[in-house]
DNA sequence: CGTGCCAGGTGCCAT
DNA sequence: ATGGCACTTGGCACG
């Protein structure tokens, strides 16, 4: 079966969903450019090719893929495998669509960046009035294993102050800096995931600005981690540095503790920022 | 409009596109089923909720969405907005679709990560038999600045022999290694866009290196990008290295000049490659 | 706006 | 499989 200029509205209350099946050139440009202008998104089913202009150049040739221009101007081209687009633009783009011999032209513009989208065939258009407000929660990130040790420093090692949160150094910023039960300096680096030896580096490079800085002082630095690998940690202990393994779980249960006696805030307004 | 059942089959000379509109619950299961095991891609577009347990967990309440599930295994739930997925799995994950009292539950398992959509209501469902063979060809990148440079080292300074690539420190790899007119050994590392401070701090990593291995000889740090932040070339001229300046354009039209007359691994094998 | 840095990063390629 | 690293990284927070 072949329908061309057949429309469905789909959506039992509201019209949700609207369906161009087999469009011609000409109305497909002007669905999509009629869902730009209502701010709506648009997916695009068929035939293209696409070129980009910009941080790099590239050419894809003639295939069949889904292509989806958002509300917010970011553009999609997505192949049926891989789990990101071959070719995009984020959002911000300025987006046009038009027909030129046959073909649908979808052009994008962001800044010096460019892309153009052009579909030899669409099997399919629609247009999404969709309603999404909710909002998207996530645990166990890497602020959340660092505010976890801020409320409960012990699960870096006992007798540790925290002093301050995000130190400037001149190569960055030290996540966590601590005072351990003999008075030393310690530099403290979270990662929610396994440390690699650019983790290393980072703290490398935070440590030798401290101990620019002082002298004189015993400052120690810490990646805090849930497990590293064997090359980082052999280029950790060599370069006189410790690890610390820390529990995504552990450190969750902790915040679910805390969370209701006390305020973040609190605990670090209590530390001076200085910047070094 | 609101058609119940009702498939409409696109494309001119092929099945491309199966369209399933206001599917039933079983139905849309079977949809999704059937196309997976048949590797092929599905959209859907509905009503949903998400949840995520894995790296880390987290929860999506109720809105409309388009979830698109991929012959690899990879599941996409993009919302209007936004150039990324709000929830995904990426490729090999097993996917399930079944029906449970009125709603449409695709699961996603893969490894230790786990993925859950609930449909409360599909607008439409669609399968994809789409042909995408075309090569996607990319210039500009970081890969083709090294190459360039390889060919015509001029790109960085006059009299510089490049001796090897991805020479192995215990950091890290140095992307580029090379003599001087006056016989000292550059480190050269590429940046393909606007250099930051972390990328001195790589810089610096590989060359303390370095001039641990050979405390004798003097060794220089060349950070060659299109441009640098201002905080980046303090710290990097502050560390004893350098910045060159390095136009993409200009390295692009180098390989096109080379690339007819000379394989790049004449020129690469010919340095040695120990490792540090 | 630039700068820094995390990300459920992903993808590619090396050992 | 693990590791190292670029990526049109994207995204957010902060000065």
């Amino acid at each position: 079966m072949c329908f061309r200029g057949f429309v469905l509205v789909l959506g039992e209350q509201r019209e949700a969903v609207r369906l161009f099946n087999n469009p011609g050139a000409q109305e497909c440009a002007d669905v999509i450019m009629s869902a730009a202008s209502k701010r709506r998104a648009v997916i695009v089913l068929g035939v293209c090719e696409v070129s980009y202009r910009g941080r790099t150049s590239s050419e894809l040739a003639r295939g069949e893929r889904l292509v989806i221009v958002k509300e917010d101007g970011s553009l999609l081209v997505h192949r049926t495998w891989g789990y990101k687009p071959v070719n995009y633009m984020p959002p911000g783009a300025m987006v046009y669509a038009k027909s030129d011999s046959g073909s649908v032209v979808i052009s994008a513009k962001r800044g010096s960046e460019s892309m153009r989208v052009v579909f030899h065939k669409v099997y399919l258009a629609a247009t999404l009035n969709f309603r999404d407000d909710s909002s998207f929660e996530q645990k166990g990130t890497e602020a959340q294993m660092r505010d976890a040790v801020v409320f409960y420093p012990e699960l870096v090692e006992k007798g540790l102050r925290v002093l301050t949160h995000e130190f400037q150094v001149k190569s960055g910023f030290v996540d966590l800096m601590a005072l351990d039960s003999r008075g030393r300096l310690v530099a403290i680096e979270f990662k929610a995931n396994p440390a690699k030896t650019a983790d290393v580096n980072q703290l490398i490079a935070y440590v030798s600005r401290l101990r620019a800085l002082s002298k004189e002082r015993g400052i120690r630095g810490v990646l805090a981690a849930p497990s590293i690998n064997k090359a980082a940690r052999k280029l950790l202990v060599d370069s006189g540095l410790e690890f610390k393994r820390l529990d995504k779980d552990e450190c969750l249960r902790v915040l679910e503790e805390f969370k209701p006696t006390m305020s973040l805030l609190s605990f670090i307004e209590k530390g001076d920022e200085h910047s070094a």
